[in-house]
RNA sequence: GCCUCGGUAGCUCAGUUGGUAGAGCAAUGGACUGAAAAUCCAUGUGUCGACAGUUCGAUUCUGUCCUGAGGCA
């Protein structure tokens, strides 16, 4: 019995993840597990570059849709469900190709990430934030010092949400053990990244910012804005920004210069998140005349690998 | 042609009574364990337009030149 494996394609926004995991999946006769946060969401299309029917071109998609707006979901659920899908899959002698841009999904599978089994306590996070406004979030701080000083150690003293977090998982569940990152050796996991020059990566982002507009981000965020509000999936690049818009905070080209310059960061933080893991093979998006002959290296370098 | 005001960080500008400079925005590096497109930490990147003069020392004062904007002809 062969050992259970699967193939990752990631990178930052904008690289070509989409077309590139498409191709590979059509050559492996594969299906695409989605690793990216946001196109989880119904309705949030044109905003996340979810890839469209034409796109997917006959190949299965899975994590895409899966939850309206207002509903809740997390890595965690994450990484339990896409195991899930990954196994399946495997049985049937198929390697499933996990694409997308979201880097602790990606990490959840690649790395053996504990979450706690602590489920969201939303009253206990509504009440700690509260309690950080009321004195401040150095004494959330010096809270989660006395309970769990190891951890309070290697997070910054003003970082809120985890501060919170881990004091719900000690709530929720007693004292916890941190154990730092360990590689999933439970599969064999090949690691693909697509990368390309910083200063055209970034003419891409903001060339896409303009083409999601033309395409009609605006109507999208705007019903989103209206059938939901400001759920957790507002948070997104390309809707938040558009909400303060609808608010009358700014105009419209203060919203679309945001949007560009969030993306952008976006992108470096995806970058700073890959970079970290020595596995992932690097692979120039523009480095040949045509996307196409990279995808032949890439699917080159995945059967030399025995994958 | 003459007059006036400018030329300092990627951009907009401040400043130095002469001791090689700092804000905002932009940017860069990093972290990341049930919100992660989130959240957080760190960082000034510079021939102070060019050349010469005065000076122990010039980005600052003087001169010439280059260059931008406006005004007068």
């Amino acid at each position: 019995m062969s050992r259970s494996k699967f193939i990752v394609i990631t990178g930052p926004t904008a690289a070509g993840k989409t077309k590139v995991a498409v191709s590979i999946a059509k050559e492996l006769k594969s299906q695409i597990i989605s690793a990216d946060s946001m196109q989880i969401y119904k309705g949030m299309d044109i905003g996340t570059a979810k890839a469209t029917k034409k796109e997917m071109d006959g190949i299965v998609h899975h994590f895409l849709d899966i939850v309206s707006p207002q509903e809740d979901y997390s890595a965690a659920v994450f990484q339990k469900e896409a195991f899930g899908v990954i196994d399946k899959l495997n049985n049937k002698g198929i390697v499933p190709i996990v694409a997308g841009g979201t880097g602790l999904y990606i990490n959840s599978l690649v790395y053996k990430l504990d979450f706690c089994g602590s489920n969201k306590n939303e009253s206990f996070r509504q009440k700690y934030a509260q309690l950080a406004r009321d004195k401040s979030v150095l004494h959330l701080y010096n809270i989660l010092k006395e309970k769990d000083p190891k951890y309070a150690n290697i997070i910054s003293s003003n970082d809120k949400r985890r501060i919170i977090r881990r004091l719900e998982i000690i709530e929720n569940s007693g004292p916890q053990h941190y154990d730092f990152r360990q590689k999933n050796d439970n599969y064999d996991i090949l690691i693909i990244g697509l990368c390309l020059p910083r200063e055209i990566l970034y003419e891409r982002t903001d060339k896409r910012v303009d083409d999601m507009l033309q395409n009609g981000l605006i109507e999208e965020a705007r019903a989103l804005y209206e059938n939901y509000g400001n759920v957790k999936a507002s948070k997104a690049i390309g809707y938040k920004e558009l909400f303060a818009y609808f608010d009358g905070e700014y105009d419209i080209n203060e919203a679309v210069r945001l949007i560009k310059r969030n993306t952008r960061r976006y992108a470096k933080r995806q970058l700073t998140w890959f970079r970290a893991d020595e596995r992932i093979q690097w692979f120039d998006v523009l480095s040949k005349a045509c996307i196409e002959d990279t995808i032949n290296d890439i699917i080159n370098y995945i059967e030399e690998k025995g994958f």
